[in-house]
DNA sequence: TTTACACACCGTCAAATTAG
DNA sequence: CTAATTTGACGGTGTGTAAA
């Protein structure tokens, strides 16, 4: 458990708010609004299957939780993708940001140099 | 062309966390 | 408390690439 706490999302704030950086705000997890899934996979192919399928609510639960974890799988990957994607944007702006700084950093020391010397 | 390796992506499981 | 959600870890698969 390396990573990040499991408590991240990302809302997008106003563009351009820390240099040309995508910024966000890292928030608790609040609730997400599920959309109820209604894709129901109909194969046509045993009306059995079928009947077992819609009828025994254990297997309806069943096969509903699954179709959630893989689809929760999904979106976590996408999430932490963001995210380290979110992470590298702020290295690039912030190694732009020392560069700018050393070489003001020099700029004002010559000149410092060149009053006293 | 084949082999070996690295990499990305996926589904699944299990544990931790959150919601009701 | 239970049910649902989130996420790290794992193993499997497909793809690109360099070396043999």
């Amino acid at each position: 458990m390396l990573m990040t706490p499991n408590i991240f999302v990302f809302v997008p704030l106003s563009p351009a708010s820390a240099g040309d950086m995508q910024a966000y705000q890292i928030r608790s997890s609040t609730t997400t609004s599920s959309l109820p899934q209604t894709v129901v996979m109909t194969s046509p192919v045993s009306i059995a299957s079928q009947t077992t399928k819609t009828d025994d609510p254990q297997m309806k639960r069943e096969i509903r939780l699954a179709k959630q974890q893989v689809k929760a799988a999904r979106e976590c990957r996408r999430k932490k993708k963001e995210y380290v994607k979110c992470l590298e944007n702020r290295v690039a702006v912030l190694e732009n940001q020392n560069k700018t700084l050393i070489g003001q950093l020099k700029t004002l020391k010559d000149l410092y140099c060149v009053k006293t010397g």
